[in-house]
DNA sequence: CTTGGAATGTCAACAAGACTGACGTAAACT
DNA sequence: AGTTTACGTCAGTCTTGTTGACATTCCAAG
């Protein structure tokens, strides 16, 4: 790559390799704060990270499908059924039969899984507050641009439908 | 959790659980589109996303140990092992046993190596690009501060340093 | 100088969680 | 009636994490 034709004035200081690069390592190590607390949690218990997400979407999602659930996590049934079979065995989970269409099946949260879900959450969002309120509201803002800018996008319309259906 | 006190006239909306909630998902959905286009070229390869992490710090240090390699990346010194062996097997990495340490071996990319390295980084870097020039310099800059503040303490140091070794 | 502990790295075995492929059932659609 | 869709399951593989056991090397205390 080398430096190219941009090297001199060019007024797109943070397009250089190195600040991408720099970039890059800062996803790579917040990725790895963003799960170390749940994972805590989890790690007590005998479950996953995989269990974590199907918990956080159908909290946020209640009634929704499996196959809906299948699009948003980007996994195969036959991963997500062993992990929802666990959730339902457990009693964290509910799975009722659609009354439109009985091939459906809507996932619900018992209380004791909405409780789990809870405690997993609280870990996750202590650590995103204490973040946004050390960055402050002007870097939220971009935060929240760059990520979405970074997302597939059929990613990004799942991730806007969750928000729009939410407020 | 609910509202809360906060709800009123509080100036840090971006701090509801609504809004944290949002910045998980954003997360989440940005990290798959993170890593999916190194994903791509690896899946034609044997090698997985473990491989394309120890070639990109080694690419950055090159002459680095196994233990330091180990820290930065925080897995165990097997699970890096396994990685690193068939890397060397395959003639993508070489392995020189220290000079002063004979315990020590410090990690080289080949030619070879360097060549993938540059295939999967410019990948990443394009997404990330791209990401970058469509959100503005402001917002790269906030999308900055927030993931280093949500980093582990000790992961921040680590990746502190390698900023500073690079300007 | 020797010996024992600490550090570094390797080999082996196992578990979680992703994948593909094949198959079965029930319901809906045409 | 035949096809498609939604879901579940069994079986097998792969990547990547884990622990445990072990070899080598260094260093420091006796």
């Amino acid at each position: 790559m080398a430096e190219g034709p941009n090297a001199q004035g060019e007024t797109l200081l943070y397009l250089t390799d190195e600040q991408l690069r720099q970039g890059i390592e800062a996803m790579f190590f917040a990725y790895r704060g963003f799960t170390a607390d749940p994972d805590r949690i989890l790690a007590g218990l005998s479950y996953g990270r995989a269990h974590h997400r199907a918990l956080h979407f159908i909290n946020g999602a209640p009634g929704t499908t499996v196959n809906n659930l299948l699009n948003i996590l980007g996994v195969t049934k036959q991963s997500l059924n062993r992990v929802l079979r666990t959730l339902i065995e457990d009693g964290l989970v509910e799975s009722r039969v659609g009354r439109n269409d009985k091939r459906e099946r809507h996932l619900y949260l018992t209380d004791e899984g909405a409780a789990l879900e809870r405690d997993l959450s609280d870990a996750q969002r202590a650590r995103m507050r204490a973040a946004y309120r050390q960055a402050g509201p002007e870097a939220v803002s971009g935060f929240r641009k760059v990520l979405e800018a970074m997302m597939d996008p059929d990613m990004l319309t799942s991730y806007q439908r969750l928000r729009e259906g939410r407020g």
